[in-house]
DNA sequence: TCGCTAATGGAAACCGGTGTCAGTGGCAAG
DNA sequence: CTTGCCACTGACACCGGTTTCCATTAGCGA
């Protein structure tokens, strides 16, 4: 229960009988340093469990080891999973991850970053979507001098800042599964206005029909804000249209949640009556009934590869990948029309 | 883009004409001093943009003012929500927050989780179930001198190292619940052998078959691991009795929606043939078909107190409640037996 | 043996803050 | 007028590392 004094490089100089300098550049993997005397320090290194304290160390080096984690998310699956990728790299290196979520639509939200940013001066921060869609905040970044990485459903910024995934892409290819299947009538629920994301995806939908000559019927299209409940709502004004649509294509799983909650209230049997079609793969795709087909984002893999841009020493960090390719995930809850 | 090299004490102190060490009263407001200084200084710090530097503050006063999340929780939803709950009280202070997830059953975790303490030196941490109820962890924190508190689901630990729901009798009054309703046949879904949690919520479960008098079966008592899958798993077994049970409490959400998975598979109809309470109130709670009865931890407000207690100075921590109050949640997975 | 170079190690300054303690000036009390 | 006290301020050391620069030693050829 006593609170041990910890062991400074000071007490190791002295116990092992050279200055604190010569301790530094045993710490530091110095290759001017006779064999013995490495050895020597390291035993007495050992034995007292000397830690170096990374404050002190920050303070001389004008630098630090701070990895943030920005985000707005409200899904926190993604967000953990982000946070895991992250993580696996971090954890053999000296960085650590801290994190700081934001309040969006909060007035202060640039104030409050900003003054994160120069209180802490994280040596790298990652920009979570939406939040990383906010040109202002890279801005800022690049203006105190924090290395930031964005992760986005599209590259809209320098790859040694972005990590994209091909959103657009993988939406064509999702509805024009359903197109092949023979739906006609399908509903599209986007995200916010704004949202780049909710637009590349809206690109997506609109090249699939255009890749089948089929015409895009505008009140087939919804607009959700990322909730259940806006599926909800998305879902009784397209159910209320006649003819009704055949299949959905959701910006995402909650408002995909949501839409198959009002299909049920209504007494519409999924798949045979509507088929529905999620983005993001969370955990509750697999949980619903029917489970729900849905496009999966590589996120850990994406958060490891901005981990690496962020701390890579500025020579491979190009290297690193920069763009990934989503996969539809097929699971019940799409089938071709009934009758 | 240019690297703004930061303000200094050293540089407010010169432009204001006063010393380094007047400065640092006027950031940590020390009440000798007077007023024209303050001001004078202020003046300085506000159009410098002058911001103290963590890292130095931290080496001068040997403390620094990070918090710590440890966790093993593969429950994203719980542990987005401590996080919330954390940041919403650390967000007003100097503390920041740093999250070092570890691998359940990893044998290097606790040498993990040592090497995080003794590095970082938190000030404080923050120890989520499962691996809050692991005393040796808790132990290691003493040992180095980390101020912890455990979240549990039970008071395992002094007051000022723990926040406790109380599980076992909102257990007791959600399986009291379908009792009442006429089930007689209660299947029961447990969590991992080892688990304080999975213990308290038996005894809940038990604890209400004693007051109805009635006999507790053991068949009906199923093992899972948290886990979805080992929810269908528990409900295939379950399921397959003669008689079949009315009714499952499950120990977490996710295993609920295994069961009601595995109920659609069968063709059953929940909440007819088959009644099913959760555990957690995650938001896959709301989105299933029916929206579940289930048990709600009042997490955030358990991680606000936590929190208060991690940075308390020793005064009114023990103000800080400490036991929380879960509550069941009615939703439409419960009904009375069938026929 | 001398002189030169390379390898090695130490003293001292520094990073940007805070703590200790002494010093200044003003003012009331003696 | 002196003393003592108080409010306020600054010089200096220190936290625990790294860096700069210089001193010492060893090795080696002449």
């Amino acid at each position: 229960m006593k609170k041990t004094a910890q062991a400074t490089i000071n007490d190791v100089a002295r116990l092992a009988g050279v200055s604190k300098k010569t301790v530094s550049r045993v710490i530091n993997r110095s290759p001017l340093l006779n064999e013995e005397t490495r050895e020597r320090v390291e035993k007495v290194i050992a034995e007292i469990g000397y830690v170096p304290n990374p404050q002190a160390r920050a303070l001389a080096l004008r630098r630090n080891f701070l990895i943030g984690l920005i985000h707005d998310n409200p899904n926190p699956h993604m967000v953990l999973n982000v946070q895991h990728g992250l993580l696996e790299v971090l954890r053999d290196t000296e960085f650590e991850l801290i994190v700081h979520p934001v309040d969006r639509g909060s007035p202060t939200m640039l104030d409050d970053i900003r003054r994160f940013l120069e209180r802490q001066r994280p040596y790298g921060v990652m920009l979570l979507p939406p939040i990383s869609e906010n040109d202002s905040l890279a801005d800022l970044c690049s203006e105190i001098g924090t290395r930031y990485v964005r992760m986005g459903s599209a590259a809209f910024d320098d790859p040694q800042h972005m990590v994209a995934s091909n959103d657009r892409e993988v939406v064509r290819g999702a509805v024009g599964h359903l197109i092949e299947l023979g739906h006609r009538r399908i509903g599209l629920v986007l995200g916010p206005h704004g949202f780049r994301s909710a637009f590349e995806r809206s690109q997506g939908y609109e090249a699939a029909f255009d890749d089948a000559d089929l015409p895009i019927q505008r009140t087939l299209i919804a607009q959700g804000d990322y909730t259940f409940e806006s599926g909800m709502r998305a879902a009784e004004r397209l159910l209320d249209l006649s003819p009704r649509p055949t299949a959905v294509f959701c910006s995402n799983d909650a408002m995909a949640a949501g839409v198959l909650h009002t299909a049920r209230q209504r007494g519409l049997d999924v798949p045979r009556d509507l088929s529905i079609v999620g983005f993001d793969d969370t955990t509750i795709a697999s949980y619903l009934w029917p489970p729900l087909t849905t496009v999966r984002w590589p996120i850990a893999t994406m958060a490891r590869a901005a981990a690496l841009k962020l701390i890579g020493d500025g020579e491979d960090e190009e290297a690193a990948e920069s763009l990934f390719v989503s996969t539809l995930i097929r699971r019940a809850s799409v089938a071709p029309p009934g009758e």
